[in-house]
DNA sequence: GTTTGACCAATTGCGAAATCTGGTCACTCC
DNA sequence: GGAGTGACCAGATTTCGCAATTGGTCAAAC
């Protein structure tokens, strides 16, 4: 069979159990009923992923992947885009309109079920740490982050803040929209970790391309670390 | 019997409570049980606390209220603690340091069990709410708190940092102290919502007591709040 | 070569029986 | 005579064994 036409139907079984997953939850989704959504037999499923937890995990990278996409969207837009703060801002409103998204950063058991602190998700962490190294080596070095913190607590705080807005129940808060939230993320994180005062849109511009490459390489890690192990590949 | 003599009774129930509710986790204690540790009969225990969730929300009050009292202390010592990054920075630490607040400020469902998400912290988060509004209004008239958000934005800001030092698991950073940890969250409160540069330290000597005020207003609603439906109230 | 669904071991779900516990109150003891 | 107690009860919770489901395989169908 042509390797598009498997491409196309790994995608419908993936589009078939993320929208299971999000009606149901993760442990109430078989796999059978996946095939039967995707219009296919059951054991056409493990020709493409080799056991449940892959594909569901490969559900959780495509909306990783698209997330991060965004993100490369925006700097090629916007230099300022690389700017922590604004990174920040892209990334809380593209979470808080996908719904798998924002299960995964808000650690939804009801939807992940045991994927949420799934060990599988270990490696990624890994290479999320690289990139904000190498990121906030750049930008500390260029003058657009701070450097009276030491980055690995940058780095903490960053987290931490970011956690904060994510996890904070948005019931405690009713009147606050996603847009004023996200806002409100982005000043924080300006505060916190970038110089006072508008960045040099000379340097912004110059290292854009560079940021840009470094997700790049960091989406390529992302799509082999999670697929390794699945008969099929992700679209690359 | 001697009013004084019921006080410490109850103080003795409340700890081997406390205790017990750290070892085992709240739904996993039977009144009898804290009855025994206390030494006496759990007939007893009834005449200090109108039911087992009440006895519970007093624990739980008791170590608030030593929160309350330590950032009292804290201002009296020295007037800048009334800033939000001293603040955040003294309550982060009381919360580490003591099992029960950090099993509350994390929402630890393990220890608390329903207690965590009981609506009987209803009245108390509005107390919270008031005396936010009301430091705020001080803070920010007095030029000791940015005004370019508003103070609603600043309130949910401020809520969702902490939230975020609280929550965002420590064995992701595994090599930051609660020292640090605590010295971050100030950091970022600092930026977020103080004016650049050191405060005036005659307007916080000035402002200290009104804070103080404040403080040990809301301590003494706070304590009604819980003990209202309680056959004995707790230590004024 | 590709796709499938019957098949199996293992896990999960379920319902009823057994146990436990919050809360009461008649009784004891000082 | 009132402070303290533990036996008692209804309702909640846990246990346990059985039944149904399901992840994953593979021989057969296409």
């Amino acid at each position: 069979m042509a390797a598009a036409k498997q491409q196309q139907r790994a995608e419908r079984i993936l589009d078939a159990a993320a929208e299971l997953v999000l009606r149901w939850g993760y442990k109430r989704v078989s796999i059978e009923e996946v095939a039967r959504h995707a219009g296919i037999g059951k054991g056409t499923v493990y020709l493409h992923f080799s056991t449940r937890a892959a594909l569901f995990m490969c559900v959780l990278m495509r909306e990783s992947l698209g997330l991060v996409d965004g993100l490369v969207a925006a700097m090629r837009a916007d230099p300022a885009a690389i700017l922590p703060a604004e990174q920040a801002r892209v990334t809380y409103l593209a979470v808080m309109g996908r719904p798998l998204l924002r299960a995964m950063f808000t650690g939804d058991v009801e939807v992940l079920g045991e994927l949420a602190g799934d060990s599988a998700g270990q490696p990624l962490r890994k290479l999320k740490i690289d990139l904000a190294d190498e990121l906030f080596e750049l930008l500390r070095d260029r003058g657009l982050m701070r450097t009276d913190l030491d980055a690995e607590t940058q780095r903490y705080v960053l987290n931490a803040v970011q956690a904060g807005f994510y996890l904070y129940p948005p019931a405690a808060a009713p009147s606050v929209s996603p847009q004023m939230a996200a806002a409100a993320l982005a000043h924080v994180v300006r505060h916190a970790v970038q110089p006072p005062g508008p960045p040099d849109t000379g340097t912004l511009a110059a290292l854009a391309p560079q940021v840009i490459a470094m997700y790049e390489r960091f989406r390529r890690s992302m799509a082999i670390a999670v697929t390794g192990d699945a008969p099929v590949r992700l679209p690359s």
